[in-house]
Formats: C-alpha cells, sequence, structure tokens
DNA sequence: TCAGAATGGTGATGTTTATCACAGTTCACA
DNA sequence: TGTGAACTGTGATAAACATCACCATTCTGA
C-alpha cells in the first residue's frame, strides 16, 4: 500500500464547523449488520451520519429487484434527502453490510441550526450541489454506453471513492461479488462476471488474493465511456 | 381544454420572496430560437431564469449523441448545478428552442443573498433537495425497465409537467418529435417510434391533429414501471 | 472439518434494442 | 404552390443483454 485512499467522506467535505455542529446535536446508536437503517415508505424525521461501519443505500423495484446507488462508510451523511421537504417519507433503502455506529440528527433541528448559521449553510448547499452533479454525471454514465458503459463507470467511480494507489495500479479496496457490482449497474450477475472476464483477458483489471478487484488501467475504462477529463470529485460513487 | 396544466415551474415551488430576489438583483437578454444559451465546458459565473421561451438542457457524449435532461419553459431555473461549486463550468448544454427572455443573475450575488435571509436559504434547499429527489427517481426510471420503461417514464414525468387534462386524457401540450423523445430515453428514433405505435395500437395514446401525444390510459404506464403510487412532484421533466 | 450456502464461471437460447436501408408523409418557406 | 428538408413508418439483420441451466469453487458456521 503505497498511498491510503484518496477518498474523501461527506464529512471530510465539509467544513470542521459543519461537522462539530453535527456532531454537538445528535445522539447516537448502533445497528447490526444485515438489517435496515431505514427503509422506503418510512416516515423520515431524522438524518444519519455514519461513524463506523458500512451502509448501502438502495432502490427496490416491484419485481424485487435492486438498485444500488450508494456506498457509505465513516463520515458520510445518510437520509439527506428528505431535508427541507415536506413529503416526509425516505424514497430508498439503508441497508447495514457491516454493524455500524451511527449519529442521528433531527432533521428539524438541523434546519433549525443551519439556518442561524450562514456559514454552514454555505457549506451544506454546497455539499448538495456537489450531490446534484454527481447524480446528473450518473444518469449519463448509466445510461449512455449500455451495460459496459455501467460497468466502466462504476469501476470508475469505486476507484475514485474507495481505491488506494499500488505500484502495479489501483486497488478497489472493498469486498465486492459480481451480484452486488449488477446492482450498481442495472445489469445481471451474468453479464458483469463476462465482462469483468473480458477485462482480464485484456489486462485492464486483475483480481487479487482477497478477491479484490485491481484496476491496471483506468486509462482504458476512461476514454471507452467518454469520462476522460472529468472532474474526480462528479465521478464518484455517491 | 377543461383544465389548465397543472406544472409548477421552479419559481412558482419556491416562494414569492425569492422570486422577488431573484427579479431584483437580475439583468435581461434575449437569445434567438436555435442557440445555446449555455455549453459544457464554459465558465459559469451566471444562473438563469428564464422569464419566456423554452430551453432543453442535455449533455453531448463524444460520438455526438445527445441526452436531454429537462425542458425548461417561463419560470424555470437553469445553470442551478454551477451554485456553491467551485468548479466554475457547465456540466450541460442549454440550447433555445425557441427566443427566449431570460433574466441573468450573477452567481456570487445569489450566493451573497441568499446566505444574508436565512428564509430564503429554506425555499432554497427545499427546491434543490426536490431536485435531488427527481433526479434519484430518474436514474431509476431510466435503467430498471429497459427502454419501454425509459419511454413510459418519460411520458408520465412530460404528462405531469406539461399535460392538460381533457375528458379523453390528459394531452401532453408540446411538440415533441420521435427523436426528441429518444434524445429522453437514450434510445433510437426507430425504438421509440415502434413502442410508440404499440402503445397507440393498445389505445394508450393517441396521437391529435396537431401530433401532439395524448395518454388515455397513464395508469397503465404507472403501473408498467412501478412508479404508481410515487409522489407527482417527483415523476416530472425537471 | 465438513455440509450447506454463497459465489464464480460458462454454454445455449431467446428477447430486446440498435443499425441500416428505404419509402411514404408532412412541413416550412421561397 | 411546389420543392427540399424534416419527420414517420417498417422490414431485415446484427449486436447486446437476459434468462436458464448447471457445475466448480470458495466461504462459513455448527
Amino acid at each position: 500500500m503505497l498511498e491510503s485512499t484518496n477518498r474523501k467522506s461527506d464529512l471530510e467535505c465539509i467544513s470542521d464547523d459543519l461537522t462539530s455542529l453535527l456532531q454537538s446535536i445528535s445522539t447516537t446508536k448502533t445497528i447490526d449488520a444485515r438489517t435496515f437503517l431505514f427503509q422506503e415508505g418510512e416516515e423520515a424525521h431524522e438524518l444519519y451520519v455514519i461513524q463506523h461501519g458500512l451502509i448501502q443505500i438502495s432502490k427496490l423495484t416491484q419485481e424485487g429487484n435492486e438498485l444500488n446507488l450508494r456506498t457509505c462508510q465513516e463520515g458520510d451523511i445518510v437520509g439527506e434527502l428528505t431535508l427541507f421537504t415536506d413529503e416526509a417519507k425516505y424514497m430508498l433503502n439503508a441497508y447495514a453490510l457491516k454493524k455500524c455506529k451511527i449519529l442521528i440528527i433531527q432533521k428539524d433541528q438541523l434546519e433549525k441550526e443551519l439556518l442561524s448559521n450562514s456559514r454552514l449553510t454555505f457549506e451544506f448547499m454546497k455539499w448538495m450541489t456537489n450531490l446534484l452533479r454527481i447524480n446528473q454525471s450518473k444518469i449519463k454514465d448509466l445510461v449512455m454506453n449500455g451495460k459496459k458503459g455501467a460497468l466502466y463507470s462504476t469501476l470508475i467511480r469505486f476507484s475514485n471513492s474507495y481505491g488506494i494507489q499500488q505500484k502495479d495500479g489501483r486497488l478497489i479496496d472493498m469486498h465486492l461479488t459480481n451480484q452486488e457490482i449488477a446492482k450498481f449497474c442495472a445489469a445481471t450477475r451474468e453479464s458483469i462476471n463476462r465482462m469483468l472476464n473480458d477485462l482480464k483477458k485484456k489486462g485492464i483489471i486483475q483480481i487479487t488474493k482477497e478477491s479484490k478487484i485491481l484496476i491496471k488501467d483506468i486509462h482504458y475504462l476512461r476514454t471507452e465511456i467518454g469520462c476522460d477529463h472529468c472532474p474526480i470529485d462528479i465521478c464518484v460513487i455517491d
């Protein structure tokens, strides 16, 4: 490991002021692995900051299919889509992949605090704008170059969010099954498997002993989907 | 025409205070049909409110393909993705479909004004939150049910944004060519044409004399893509 | 340590969607 | 009012992707 991950959590992206505010007005709780922090349709009066653990944000379809949208870890803010909204229901599911320690922040309290401090507001709006930009670029990536584009985009985003630079490439420091990747791409496990094997044969990626993905030629992935010069803070998982 | 469109523009969604603020700090300009208000990569120091006209927001790919993201008319805010962001370049293209009258607002001036007035901040964050939710649901719709899902979602969104209720259905009061719809769905003109004709044969839609789309059975479209009970302010074009 | 579960891998086959090619129709405007 | 441009419609064919079926491999917990 030559260099630690360059991923910035939500809390790292926003200022220390906001961070300490969030921590000062919050309580904590612990949730077990393989349980939901919240589910679609539930009333949303709180939002959360992950102190420790791993949470998957997803959306379910009627047929039981699942689309993964984010994978969140320490420092990330979860549940943000309900802020300042009358419609107080979650649209998404938050599922704990590991045991988590969570800060709980009351939505109306945060709203109150934000409105009384314009510097915090500025930080928060900046963060929201960034989420908007990320989502815009995701729409393009998932839709414009078929499933291959969706996969390449997902790999690039994971690399930017959770990658560790190594001498022979960039390691996605996270255990990802074919099935999980498929859920980010809205593709089937089998298609993802075939495409990953193609990338292996071409030498673009490599699977490590701990079955993590090592990206040896990220430039190939980028040029294939035409995100050659897109800003690195946009091409991320959350 | 039994009932006027229920579409709310951005300005209608946000408060009168913000509306008048936006108008007070803006200058105006006029741009011709078939010209760009701004293009990807350009420096972004301003954002815009449409006073009159029609603007298409899109994203181009390297191969010259185009993905339509929004169609904006009177009252809509354009260029919002650059707010509160260091990255001062537009990610999208704004193309005038009709001659437009536009309010120009300096980005830093708006940021300053917003931060000095917490009620306006509240409104603005609420509006941004809503945009985020719309984008989330668009990702799902475009990706989860194939091109048919993308088409049905696009029709529903246009119906909600630009529809006029009539005795025999809901009329999308806008001239949409197959090619334009295709750009919203990231599909080909031919595929859209075939799918629309299938819907015609099934009696789900009907084309009026002015070649506008009349949706006779929106319930069918909704159930097919599983957005039967999604809030109407989320299933919109912008 | 061993049985069952989860995951990875791959062929065969069918469906969806794009591509190409071209003819018919409508529209804009000189 | 006629003519080129834009749009619609449709068949034939190819590529992308899903589905199904099945076996190999790895992981996991009693």
